[in-house]
DNA sequence: TGATTAAATTGACAAATATCAAGTTTATAA
DNA sequence: TTATAAACTTGATATTTGTCAATTTAATCA
């Protein structure tokens, strides 16, 4: 079979890799300057050869399948990682034995920031399709940072907006109803899509109705119920996992978001795009 | 008046401070080998030197009086904070003009590390008591980190670790019953003051009913409630704010905390200790 | 393809929590 | 100190959400 042959050729930084045509394209997709992680350096006025010194310490892994672990609860931390394409899930055990939804992780996001901290990985993550990711091995990203300023500082930025997006969902987690925190769910899904250059309006959530229910702290049932008062409402179509959302402002209405947030947001996206 | 006499003696930092007695002793007892502050530093074996670095970039603010603001939401960022003494909340505003806590700090914790991505503090933080700070000027820290690898690493861990403690929370806020919730809570609240060389069976809530039903996503009788039931229960003795934890078993049982937090918790605290 | 399993929806009911209202205790200020 | 306000507690009731059960729809695999 020639997938372990693959999976080595991906795998090595692009230095020598115009052998082999697949490979090639690969490479060219996802060098850093058209990778999501362009955020660490690009703006920042990083030159040819210091995004290359980046470049260099990135590896591209072979894609996850659907159901595929990226990393384990209580693995060893050495990277962090960035969705190349695809998404995956992140979460932990309870008591129960059961899994708790702590996270979904889209196109251009970033995981295993929460590792650092104690070297080891708090909790799971799981490709919920097919997946994609680039792996910067931290040792390497913190060296580099070390003689990078720029680099440092969009580092510390970057962690300090994952700092921000969890307390903007620990808002949505702590008070609301039921159909506020799934619209503001279904908002911040929709932004997040708008950030990377996709739709905000119509997109797949590749997650099932369970993650949802389990991440937002609902039943089941009760998801299904939410995503069947939208429709008849009129303020959604859903048909299973193709959403679209036709009244944003009833939306925002029903999440209670504040007009701080969406200032917030707007600016943002003006940056982004 | 001699408080702006104060004010300004005590943000000079320790350099020339020996005239004027008061300012000594806070600037004795502030020192950054006393100070909450050492995980970013002393841990990590920087040496008299670099240590005296780091003491100089930081400032002392004139302690905060009860419902004082640390800052305001959209104020500019400009630096990141240590309590000394004390504690805050901080709070965003939402739709309907209400207050949505969203944290509580107590002695060695930070804030303001939300706000380094974009620029401005997206909550606002007030004092619950009267409340000490370190203020610590951000630009002069990460221009610091640049030369101190060591410091730079443990910002990074820092802010690691902030990412995983909310996603601790966002755990706790997600799922759970209102009894699930205030128990974590109390839990949390017990093992940071352990973690700080205090008691964590015994100790003084800082904030009101009202915050902490606010910041759990329930309403103030529920709260009021599950503190009866847990006095009935035997679990717990509460006077008002201050609290005795009887049966820490019986309350991570109600907590649904699994082995997997608590190993972590434990690690964790041996390390401070 | 059809058979089997998993995911999603819907209804009926029970349990949990919010809301409203009143009363009590504690804190604050004149 | 007393007056006033704020914080907290408790009870009665209404609403929301979870649970259980049944059904429908979609996805997976032989």
């Amino acid at each position: 079979m020639s997938e372990t042959e693959l999976d080595l050729e991906v795998k090595t930084p692009r230095k020598k890799t115009r052998q082999n045509k697949i490979v090639d394209i690969l490479a060219t997709k996802v060098a850093c300057k058209e990778c999501s992680l362009h955020q660490l350096c690009l703006p920042s006025s990083i030159d040819g050869s210091d995004l290359e010194k980046l470049d260099n310490i990135i590896e591209r892994k072979r894609p996850l399948k659907r159901n595929d672990h990226l990393f384990q609860v209580g693995s060893q931390f050495t990277s962090i990682y960035v969705v190349r394409s695809g998404s995956l899930k992140t979460y932990s055990p309870t008591v129960d034995g059961q899994e708790q939804v702590t996270g979904f992780h889209l196109p251009g996001e970033l995981l295993g920031l929460d590792a650092i901290g104690k070297g080891m990985h708090p909790c799971a993550a799981k490709a919920l399709e097919t997946t994609s990711v680039c792996e910067v091995p931290f040792e390497n990203l913190e060296f580099l940072a070390q003689e990078l300023p720029t680099l440092q500082h969009q580092l510390l930025r970057l962690m300090s907006k994952e700092i921000f997006d969890d307390q903007e969902l620990m808002l949505l987690l702590g008070k609301k109803t039921a159909e506020a925190r799934l619209s503001a769910f279904l908002l911040s899904i929709s932004l997040r899509f708008k950030q990377r250059g996709f739709s905000s309006s119509e997109f797949y959530l590749s997650m099932s109705r369970n993650d949802i229910a389990n991440y937002l702290g609902l039943a089941v049932e009760t998801v299904s119920r939410m995503f069947t008062r939208f429709q008849e409402d009129g303020i959604i179509d859903a048909e299973r996992k193709h959403i679209v959302i036709n009244d944003r402002e009833a939306m925002q209405q029903i999440a209670g978001i504040n007009e701080c947030c969406e200032d917030i947001a707007a600016e943002e996206t003006q940056k982004t795009l």
